[in-house]
DNA sequence: TCGTTGTTGAAACAGTCGTACCATATATTT
DNA sequence: AAATATATGGTACGACTGTTTCAACAACGA
């Protein structure tokens, strides 16, 4: 008996507190900003999460689990030559859109170098949807248990994304991957 | 008249406070914990630093001097095929004594990314040394003012730095590093 | 010794942080 | 209407933040 629960809530706060970070980041993220950006207040965040540390372990899931979703709708499986594959991957991953996770990706890794303790799924978490993309890439390799080429293609695909997210030189980027590309042929 | 200044003092405590942020990190840096570790107090460290924003700036063009500097004397500079030269700089860029530098490297990177204005000096002081690094394999760029080579080449050696500091698998980043090699000969 | 300049400590200020406590409002069953 | 469970608002606590203020001390030239 009694009022009963809304389960609704904390999904919806939980979805615009992700906006929130993606957007803001995690440096600086506190619950007052938070609260007042999400019409509700620091007391409701800690009566649905318990605490902010239990909220960001909350939004970085789902960050993750958006990413893998989108990423899933996306995946050129076998198809089409590895160039192709490598040029729809980038295309994708490099899109406008993609920066904000992009950007929180780097943020979770340099932070995790220093505080391991704070990300307990271990980089797995952090890396997973990458591992997935690189799984693209399986028959590239050597042999049926080589992660050498996947490695390979992961490391352009995220170094180049560093470069063009510090530099914003979208065209000079584009065509270092073509230039990748080549050589894999 | 009066009492000499010490120069020396503020380049002291710069020093060491340069080695706390490799060791610390940037994000929750405070300026009691820092003066307490470097055995003076935040008074002092406003009164040679004027503000907080101010010591931050001089610790990162400290560290990018000296990255700058250790650079310099490991540079093989136009001897050698291009995988000597390359396996060279992966080697010392991958070292264990350049993770604090790498670590702070990625840092300022995703800082920067939301807040462009706190690093005015715009990704160049963040990547110049990537840039100098990048000179070293002009000769393998299809053209005289090719830079699509050598941003690959960059971009490798970020991507497998950042799998590196993540997985901590020396062996597969090595492997991943030789396979790249090959590609290029 | 005295004035002058550089150096330093202690304390306080105004603000923000995560969080806990207490009361109250809301919606439901009996 | 009473009981009950969930949902909130308001407020305050203690700790921390960068920074300022005021005072004192230290080392020098005159």
């Amino acid at each position: 008996m009694g009022r009963p629960a809304d389960p609704t809530r904390r999904e919806r706060t939980l979805a615009r507190a992700t906006d929130y970070v993606l957007a803001h980041g995690l440096a600086g993220l506190s619950l007052r900003p938070l609260a007042a950006a999400l019409d509700t207040s620091p007391r409701m965040l800690l009566y649905d999460f318990g605490s902010k540390q239990e909220l960001v372990a909350a939004v970085l899931a789902e960050a993750r689990r958006r990413g893998a979703v989108r990423l899933a709708g996306h995946l050129p499986p076998e198809t089409g030559s590895v160039q192709e594959r490598l040029r729809g991957i980038w295309a994708w991953i490099s899109a406008d859109e993609r920066a904000p996770f992009v950007r929180l990706f780097f943020e979770v890794h340099a932070d995790g170098l220093l505080h391991p303790e704070a990300y307990p799924d271990q980089g797995r978490a952090i890396t997973d949807w990458f591992d997935t993309l690189g799984a693209t890439f399986r028959d590239v390799s050597t042999g049926p248990d080589d992660t050498v080429t996947p490695t390979l293609v992961m490391a352009v695909l995220r170094g180049l994304l560093f470069d063009l997210t510090a530099t914003g030189d979208r065209h000079r980027a584009d065509r270092a991957l073509d230039r990748f590309a080549e050589l894999l042929r």
